[in-house]
DNA sequence: TGAGTGTACATTGTTAACAATTAAATGACA
DNA sequence: TGTCATTTAATTGTTAACAATGTACACTCA
């Protein structure tokens, strides 16, 4: 049975405005008004600045005290490179943690995902399906190092996604998962080492 | 001329709260009460929340919807060690954009923070030292990256100083920080690379 | 006795009014 | 006309009261 997530109204908000950041609705530089974000989501100005201050600790934006918060702009190409190489090292430990060691459950879970990723893909929601990757590579995470590999990892990987392009140009990006699938199969944590390294670039 | 930098009241008070942390005076899985703690403070529990909220993205503290917000418990061996590892690539990545390029007034900066820490050394001030030897690192890390960088940065160091020990059973802490500064002072970056290296573990 | 229900209390979540600060607009003066 | 001081408006920061939620304890009933 799928447990269904209860999300507060905050991360319900937080998670919005997560969206229209990486998929490019609000731009770098935008700034983002308290007063306003309240009447959009109909709640006071409280949540909004946590939601807020969520954000800018993920690196999402920037915040200048007394003045308010802007959103980021991208990454330069030297941190960006710098990023994807310790993506990489939290994922390969990830991957050498839970080869072998998946339940049916689990991959179950995984596998819809994976499933949401396809026709997200066949019909174009690039944003969703950007969600969607996060989404897998987050439960293993999760899985692999509880809530402190979590809070390392996600403030890179969300910040990287503000300049992600690669999605819109391979149609490679399912199979790939798929293959992770397959490797965590097998005791033998050198492929899904090696598979999780062929996605992370 | 040295800026004296102005904390808002926000940042004094998770400075604060913080210094209780990693000193042991708040241990793992105490719970933080809002309203005990405006009190302390002398404000409202708004700012609190800003603060606890702040530390949880942190690491610092975990907090549960309704619930309330508690001390984190220790990193496990293997995760500290992962995050030894990632530390190391960042700090290296830093060294390596900085080597050669600072300024007079970067170098007096860093001198006077290794002096802070000879005194509080000498003193028995842990906490005090374990916060100066962050400052150090902090400013290169925004030096050579700026806030990007730093985002990236904090979190790992602050949840790894939660179970640091090191520091009361060394005295080449200091020396370790001047080799730093000399290796810096060349072009060649692999002096201060290695002089990183054998900082960090 | 003990599983389950209900109630009271403590604590967190939310709201709206108020204070403080910043940025923009206005006007005085050289 | 251009610079600087002053005022004004918009925005963020703070507060205290109120609402909603969760926990602990007492109680009921088999």
């Amino acid at each position: 049975m799928l447990k269904r997530k209860i999300l507060s109204v905050r991360e319900q908000i937080a998670d919005e405005i997560r969206s229209d950041i990486i998929s490019g609705e609000l731009k770098p530089d935008t700034k983002l008004n308290e007063h306003q974000l309240a009447e959009r989501f109909g709640t006071s100005r409280g949540p909004i600045r946590d939601v807020l201050l969520k954000l800018t600790k993920e690196g999402l934006l920037v915040s200048r005290n007394n003045v308010g918060s802007s959103v980021s702009r991208p990454l330069t190409p030297e941190i960006q490179k710098l990023s994807i190489s310790i993506r990489r090292k939290l994922e390969e430990y990830a991957m050498k943690q839970l080869a072998g060691k998946l339940t049916e459950e689990n991959f179950q879970h995984l596998e819809s995902i994976i499933d949401d990723m396809q026709s997200q893909f066949d019909n174009q929601e690039f944003t969703e399906l950007t969600k969607s990757d996060i989404a897998f590579h987050q439960y293993m995470i999760e899985l692999a190092g509880g809530e402190d590999l979590l809070n390392m990892w996600y403030p890179i990987i969300i910040r990287m996604r503000m300049n992600y392009k690669r999605i819109e140009s391979s149609s490679k990006l399912v199979d790939e998962h798929r293959e992770i699938l397959t490797a965590l199969r097998t005791e033998d944590a050198k492929d899904a080492i090696s598979s999780i390294r062929k996605n992370i670039k």
